[in-house]
DNA sequence: CTGTTAGCGCTTTCAC
DNA sequence: GTGAAAGCGCTAACAG
């Protein structure tokens, strides 16, 4: 493909009349070097469009990286952070071998006091580089300041923060989302057919990211507001007060039903415990249960948001500028994935 | 992450009572060892669950690599054959610094000859592995004979052939993704509703894979035979009788509508010149014309292939195979991606 | 401020 | 058969 031989660090060294040391002293920015030959050498390594062997790179800086991830415990089993887990564990693997360790650092996401704390023991850590799950604005408004004075770049998955200097954002476009299951709803049902939206969480608590999608299903669903409604409650309620519903449903009945969250599979097992008639129940999460109803049929489509891949690309991205301090692409949004029975074994 | 630090080649030696040299001959058994001492290495590999660093590997492997592709020449602008090039160019960049250089040869896919000159090239590249699109099957399982002989590994993408001693095959599952298809459908359209599947292509000619695609599509859509119908036609037949086609349209209106290859977006086309209603159009590929059609509501879901990604994973999967020697997984099956108008900018 | 040197983990050559 | 030594492209430590 290339039949001149790679240019390397010597190259410029010889055709700029220094040593390879001070190249590498540019490249950089290390040490003191004179304006001038800085200058020059810049110039010749733009000239010849020198691209650095990241590969004898790593095998020589023997310096130990280490990457922070800062994510809410799982403790409550929550799936998606399972599968987050396994993309920092994929990513652990890919960086062994440039001597670069991951660790991760859990706070509970209901708790100001513990998401400062998994900070403080990141920094105390002395980081290459962060990434961060920035549950609390306020939080990382204030210790943005100190990751930018230790000049230590940090990255966002999950949720985002704008204008505290991140070096970039990995998640999913949440209103999008909805527009694309408000998409699937048009295309199954007639106009004039009711749609339900069900929110359903452990304590009423809704993440702005569930409200997105919420909003945008809506406004992409392009109906009447009375054909749409909604309805909010805890896992609590939705357990004792089975029949309840299934007397309200059967009086009137809902042909699509949207559940913005993971949690769509225990309105799957409802509708199916009380043989109640729907057309097309949507959800989210490449979860056990989810995939397991999605088989069955008893949910209709599911929404993915590679979570794996989120936490992989995230930390990847980070070490390729702490590596070479190329730029980054400030969000990287996952694809919006459309899973049903027939290609869900492509996505697990 | 791991307190230990990374065992190499000489803590083996070391353990062995041997140099590096000869833990290097028992390795890639280059060379003459002592059948005990080779045991004896072995099992100290084994026990210390050796793990090479591929990059100090690339670094001092000075022989360059080459790795030759082989696919249908893309001289009718298939956009299929120019977003499996990316991949090819992708893989290229990426394995660089690996010191391998990627060549591509192209053949008339309608030409067997041209086929069999293409392998001969490929062969006298003297490549250390090659990819390849197996489009005539007694070819290949002569020169398989050969491959074996010169004992260079090949993988296949786009189609497969069994029993001829590939690495593996990159590609997609193409009754599956008429499954697809067919649940689609099935969730949009009552089950009253009529279906037809209109096979498009320059000659007539329909490719394994498209009338697997039908297969799959029909014998999930589990309806009566009666209610689907299939056209078949040339590009040229479809542009002259155009008159004549939606006149049929118009007396027997199919709500479903399934085009089983890339050509969808001259469908879409169609319907609209000729104010044609349906229901649903399902196609193949994001190609630009096909991006657009679906934009505008012409089309209302796309199959994707990602023909990019399938390149691109034959060739590094083949590479590490080669650097490696480590056992590849023998089918390799991309997702079958759903597009919808609200989620396509992410698969683009 | 800059050149020189040693060495990262592995492959390869050249002796013995 | 096997060990010792050189070197891949780069970084880091040490002299000047």
């Amino acid at each position: 493909m290339n039949p001149a031989k790679r240019i390397g660090i010597k190259d410029i060294a010889e055709k700029a009349g220094v040593s390879a040391g001070t190249v590498d002293r540019v490249l950089h920015q290390r040490g003191d070097v004179k304006a001038e030959t800085r200058t020059k050498v810049m110039a010749i390594v733009e000239e010849l469009n020198y691209k650095p062997n990241i590969f004898a790179r790593s095998l020589a800086y023997k310096k130990e990286r280490r990457i922070v991830l800062i994510s809410p415990d799982s403790r409550d089993k929550n799936p998606y952070w399972e599968k987050a887990t396994i993309g920092v564990e994929r990513a652990g693997i890919s960086l062994e071998d440039h001597n670069t360790a991951i660790s991760q650092i859990h706070f509970d996401a209901s708790q100001k006091d513990s998401f400062v704390q998994a900070i403080n023991q990141a920094l105390e850590l002395e980081p290459d580089g962060l990434v961060i799950d920035p549950v609390f604005k306020d939080v990382i408004q204030e210790k943005a300041a100190v990751f930018r004075e230790q000049q230590i770049p940090f990255v966002f998955f999950d949720a985002n923060i704008k204008g505290v200097g991140k070096l970039a954002y990995f998640g999913q476009d949440a209103a999008q989302s909805g527009q694309v299951a408000a998409r699937l709803m048009r295309n199954a049902l007639a106009d004039d057919e009711k749609v339900l939206i069900i929110k359903l969480s452990k304590d009423k608590v809704f993440s702005q990211h569930i409200n997105s999608r919420i909003t945008g299903f809506i406004a992409a669903l392009n109906t009447p507001k009375s054909d749409v409604e909604v309805w909010e409650m805890s896992l609590c309620e939705w357990e004792t007060r089975r029949e309840e519903i299934a007397d309200m449903l059967r009086r009137k009945p809902y042909p699509g039903i949207f559940v913005p969250n993971t949690r769509v599979y225990k309105v799957a097992r409802f509708l199916e415990d009380y043989q109640l008639e729907k057309k097309l129940l949507i959800g989210y999460d490449l979860i056990d249960e989810n995939i397991a109803a999605l088989k069955s049929g008893g949910i209709d489509f599911l929404i993915s948001q590679r979570p794996e891949e989120q936490t992989y690309n995230a930390i990847m991205s980070l070490f390729n500028y702490i590596i070479s301090k190329q730029e980054v692409q400030k969000t990287r949004l996952s694809p919006i994935d459309i899973i049903v029975k027939e290609n869900i074994d492509y996505y697990c």
